[in-house]
DNA sequence: TGAAAATTTGCAACGACTCCAAGTTTTCAT
DNA sequence: ATGAAAACTTGGAGTCGTTGCAAATTTTCA
């Protein structure tokens, strides 16, 4: 079978109190929603909260789980003859001009940053996420280049693209949570990107350029 | 009277549960020490404990508070001729050059830091910190350049400089936690700091250069 | 010296989180 | 189908960080 009916019944439930989660979160704040009220919205036992997610942050956090390799993906996957930067920022300007929620660009997500914004827990986590994001590019870099395990360049570079990527979202949520038409945004920030390639150096831009298979 | 009695008292007892409180987290770790063993050993109550310090993680960070407007002293300090970055990168060499304690170059302090690496909740504080000193620099580079609030230029040159002096103390740390010698350490980040400085460009390093009085 | 002001303390309470020992539900071989 | 095993849920008790409050205690200063 392709799923049982406990597989099925733990999704629903953990989809189930992450949205309630959510919903509370936007509604009132982070710090304002307690767990045990979490869990009574839902229908279950604190416990049974605690069972699907670790923390509190976790609740908030659920959906954005496939981000951590966002960089690493958009590396891996870049063609023949561009560099890791490069890749980023193309695919930054592509999310960015196509107006994706998955860079934040959507009007419901003003609220859902604007919780963030305020709770500091949560920005704890976020940062930590961007870690993640970045210790994963690391790596890609690392495979990619085969830099030996004591040269920092890859670290130092993973550094700079994390920081494109982090400045850029943040810029972004920043600008939303003002009130701002998600179109609007995308316009100031396609030139914000303009600004943020101009003042990296040709070293960073053209770093590891993919070769011809 | 230049400091009555009150004041003097105070500022011993504060120092001396920091103190204590430093003791027991190096020696068994962040989440291992309770506050209420903190407020034993240091021979006052809980509630004392808050009374001088916010939260736990307060007890740990208490020492690096001059440390929020670093860059923007620095900065501000430079000599003529001189721009933002360069004025980083060199008070930062001479750090690193001179094996100041002050960047983290120091036997003594690998324990401490292994603290912070260990403890989730203090290398989340310590990110809220680089943030504060990225905030105070943009500041300063703001009424230094003129810059109109809506001009992003700043912000991302802040978050350039902040990016160098982050990694280096974060490598130092790293470095650090490992066992190396302070001396052996300083000397390896000399030639990261030119590996960094070779990987920026004219646009960062030139940036706000210090106009002649 | 004695009342006002500041500090310390104990106590109660809240909320996140953990541990544990029952229940309950789902699974799956028979 | 069915009954034991495995997985999930639950209640309860407890720890720890943190806050609020009112009762001491200490320091100040007129």
């Amino acid at each position: 079978m392709a799923e049982g009916l406990r597989e099925r019944k733990k999704r629903q439930t953990r989809q189930y109190i992450s949205d309630v989660a959510t919903g509370l979160f936007v509604e009132r704040g982070f710090d304002a929603v307690t767990v045990a009220e979490i869990a009574e919205a839902a229908n279950v036992s604190v416990n049974t909260v605690y069972n699907y997610f670790p923390t509190k942050e976790d609740l908030f956090f659920d959906r954005s789980a496939g981000m951590v390799d966002r960089l690493a993906r958009w590396v891996r996957g870049r063609p023949e003859g561009e560099s890791a930067a490069a890749a980023v920022l193309r695919e930054l300007r592509e999310e960015v001009e196509a107006v994706s929620p998955r860079v934040g660009l959507l009007s419901g997500y003003a609220a859902f940053m604007k919780v963030i914004e305020e709770a500091p827990a949560l920005r704890s986590r976020l940062w930590a996420l961007a870690q993640e994001v970045q210790a994963n590019l690391e790596e890609v870099l690392r495979e990619e280049t085969g830099a030996p395990a004591d040269d920092e360049l890859p670290h130092l570079m993973a550094g700079q693209i994390g920081w494109i990527h982090g400045t850029v979202i943040a810029v972004i949520g920043r600008e939303m949570v003002k009130g701002r038409e998600p179109r609007e945004v995308s316009r100031e920030v396609l030139t914000l990107l303009d600004d943020i390639e101009d003042l990296l150096s040709e070293r960073v831009l053209n770093y590891a350029v993919r070769e011809a298979a």
